[in-house]
DNA sequence: TATAATTTAAAACAACTGTTTAATACAATC
DNA sequence: GATTGTATTAAACAGTTGTTTTAAATTATA
């Protein structure tokens, strides 16, 4: 009770709302669900932010801001390693973003939600969250890909890999059935991500010495 | 207003039900919705099912059953013919069935949206429409996989070309927005089919060749 | 045709939704 | 200490939700 009270109100129904949106989405998401948790009045919400919308959107963009300083992208950004090294960054990285069952988890739970079921305030997470992550992965592989720049080749091949990667959160509630083993620990996350690794490697490789053969 | 008095009543609500359900999901979907498209009462739904839940329930499994008939797999579950064709024959006939826009694409967002956000109708739609396909997988990339037959490696790679697949339904409002053009019209998605199926067997093949050599 | 069973209809129900109001408590400023 | 602006509260509002009731209409059965 006393924890509660030290945090100011905002940054409180701020922390509550992404857990209770990421739990239930933004339509099931009830603002007296969210006032109880918080341990403020219904009233609250619609003094502090205009509306139940616009916390949501507030929320989002603050999880957002979160998820950046816990898990920085120094060293994948840093063009001086070989490609290969930093696809395995980037895909350990992601996985482990994804992945995090910490309170951080919940805001990649919050961005995956808005890309199954879009409300307004995708274009927004699209521009700010997904296209330079996406930007940055094909910088990272259009090495690899060599003689390879027909786009419509180059993006499927990023969807390939992110693919591979949002599987473990879109589809979670099927690994936990079927194959929890897969992401019982930190240690198997990790052989996920460098089993992705490895067969998005192979495969990219491998294309590109194909188009190569075709080429001479 | 004729057409709509030929087809029995049930048989009106569940198809409209499928369609009002794919596009909102069951939490946001009312009852309301469903009778004004269907034109019948409110209390028709618990006249005929028992309640929404129950309603909903029916219209899975129907879906479920229409999509079976309409995207047969003879000839996938050839076990005559190669690995390599069966694996190209699968994915083209999954993606197919993920992104066919007609009425039957209806079901395909029934399933995904019942993966990403469960409700109590999960473990029937696991049993039923998830796992056979997983297995049909299994089966077909095993003898592709030679060696390697450590169960957790498997895993991973089916959740490889799953993950590929699926990345076309589940982040669908992403490529819709940045890559419209790869999901087009027919022939663009037999060509995303190609690619998975290329990427996949070349990783697929790699590995149990890397597999080998570690042996020997 | 009379009787019974089934289907449709409108209305009401109770619970819940986001939002607003109006009154109170609190804090800072003069 | 009175006055001002801010914060909090309980209550009410208007709308929607799934479900139920009650009665009328339709169909089937005898």
């Amino acid at each position: 009770m006393l924890k509660t009270t030290i945090e100011p109100v905002i940054d409180r129904i701020l922390h509550v709302a992404i857990e209770v949106f990421a739990e239930h989405g933004f339509r099931d998401t009830t603002i007296r669900e969210i006032c109880k948790r918080a341990n403020v009045n219904v009233a609250s919400i619609n003094y502090y932010f205009r509306s139940k919308e616009a916390l949501y959107t507030q929320a989002l963009s603050f999880a957002f801001h979160e998820a950046n300083q816990l898990y920085p992208q120094d060293s994948i950004l840093n063009k001086a390693l070989p490609p290969e090294q930093r696809l395995s960054l980037f895909i350990d990285n992601f996985l482990h973003k994804l992945l995090d069952n910490s309170h951080l988890g919940l805001h990649s739970k919050l961005i995956t939600r808005e890309i199954t079921d879009p409300t307004n305030a995708l274009n927004g997470i699209i521009a700010t969250a997904i296209a330079p992550q996406i930007a940055l992965l094909q910088e990272i592989i259009q090495p690899i890909l060599g003689n390879i720049t027909n786009t419509t080749i180059v993006h499927r091949c990023l969807l390939s890999i992110f693919g591979q990667c949002l599987m473990f959160k879109h589809s979670r509630s099927i690994i936990d059935h079927l194959y929890p083993e897969l992401i019982a620990d930190d240690l198997a996350i990790k052989a996920c991500a460098e089993h992705i690794a490895q067969f998005s490697l192979i495969a990219l490789t491998q294309l590109a010495q194909q188009q190569n053969n075709s080429i001479s």
